[in-house]
DNA sequence: CAGGACACCATACCAAGGTATGATCATTCC
DNA sequence: GGAATGATCATACCTTGGTATGGTGTCCTG
């Protein structure tokens, strides 16, 4: 179920939020526009630590690994990786625990699980949680290398359309909050004279809000203005 | 990649085979309103499709037995389950082999595998496959009726959009040639002006073509038919 | 061959969208 | 206190969209 906002208010905090988050992103995507691809190693085992990263910067990647969940997300680089290897058994917290943090906290890594000590309940587990794959050890060089090739290339492409959508964002939050109420009540299909009624407004007031909003957003049509409006799913809080 | 469409011709067997799609789903989703949901088990033990179907029937469902996926597929009903339970290992087809063809035949109901000699990769292979869950001999009852649960609600939910999009694919459909090319400039945002002009007529006729197209669509506003334009990804081609 | 569906066009008219100019008032920030 | 920003509105003017009425021509099918 989608929550519904119940204020305009709350809707100005989520495209803050959003944008907020985007920026993110975006700066870390830039930062690296053609630069290897950085894998993340958690295992709480130094010598597997050791192991992958030679096997990963021998083909190409950068690497940094670390020996706890905790030690991950205090890195503050958890937005930089492009794929992260997880070992599911680690003293303190499990990789499960690590998941589930990750997906609250909306950082869309795509993550490999590797175990020496697999079931097939577990895998399960993993994948229904949204791994993209599940190793157990011992494994084939060549099966985790494929693993990560996918799971970076999931990464890139996700963050490309993050790169599409920031500037967007970035726009949409330019807007003044009579301007997005406008917005919203013209992509929604009312009319002018309506939306002037129900706003207590004179007609000419909003259309000099509608030019406004086209400028900033840089919609040359209303068309595009319907299209952007539907990809960021705004619609008057009802 | 999406495929692009070259000529109208195409884009018109588009969607004639989108609403044949959707009619088949419609049909079969309506000939079962309220009534209890459709299981499919798909096993070559004759002894474990007489469990499965005793446990099933005991919560409420209504279920189907086949002893390869042939026969499954043979039997003209694929479009009637709620949920499939599949065995891994058969003789002739395994498992997977029904997986993919279902997924070529965009056949989408949610698929439980189970099966006595599990391993990790197995079940990895299957939940990358789009399973939704992987179960091995000796499960707990209870674990399958709540993964069959899980199934079936995915699939009525899913089953409830097509049924909304069905009606507008119908309404599609039923415009001319002209109709939608004029409908897809339109919604691309250009004026009438230039339809006009690109296809060689007087913006009158245009403005017809496009009165005609709110109609048949009923679309009260511009707005609902960009939208709707976005949901079928109807674009010029290009 | 007659009827129907479709495409096409003209004229006329009205409603809606959009811009420019110029103005008032309140708030905020340096 | 003054500048900047935003919200509000009026007048005037033009463009665009949409409908109604009425008409022509083509193609296909029963």
């Amino acid at each position: 179920m989608e929550r519904r906002w119940v204020e305009p208010y709350c809707e100005t905090r989520r495209l803050h939020f959003l944008i907020a988050w985007a920026r993110v992103l975006y700066v870390q995507a830039k930062k690296h526009p053609h630069d290897p691809p950085v894998v993340a190693v958690v295992d709480d085992d130094a010598s597997v630590r050791a192991g992958l990263s030679n096997l990963l910067r021998s083909v190409g990647y950068e690497v940094r690994g670390y020996g706890s969940s905790q030690a991950f997300l205090a890195s503050d680089e958890t937005h930089l990786f492009n794929c992260l290897i997880l070992d599911v058994r680690m003293p303190v917290e499990g990789g499960f625990d690590l998941q589930h943090q990750l997906a609250n906290l909306r950082i869309q890594v795509p993550i490999i699980f590797i175990t020496g000590h697999a079931d097939v309940p577990m895998s399960v587990r993993a994948m229904k949680g949204g791994a993209i794959d599940f190793l157990s050890k011992p494994f084939r060089d060549q099966d985790l290398l494929e693993a990560v090739a996918a799971g970076v290339k999931t990464d890139l492409g996700r963050r490309e359309s993050v790169l599409d959508t920031t500037e967007k964002a970035r726009r949409l939050a330019g807007l003044t909050a009579r301007e997005r109420e406008v917005m919203m009540m013209a992509t929604a299909g009312k009319m002018n004279k309506q939306i002037a009624f129900e706003l207590g407004l004179s007609e000419i007031t909003v259309k000099i809000h509608r030019g406004k909003v086209m400028r900033k957003l840089q919609t040359r049509t209303f068309a595009d203005l319907v299209r952007l409006a539907e990809e960021f799913r705004l619609h008057k809080p009802m």
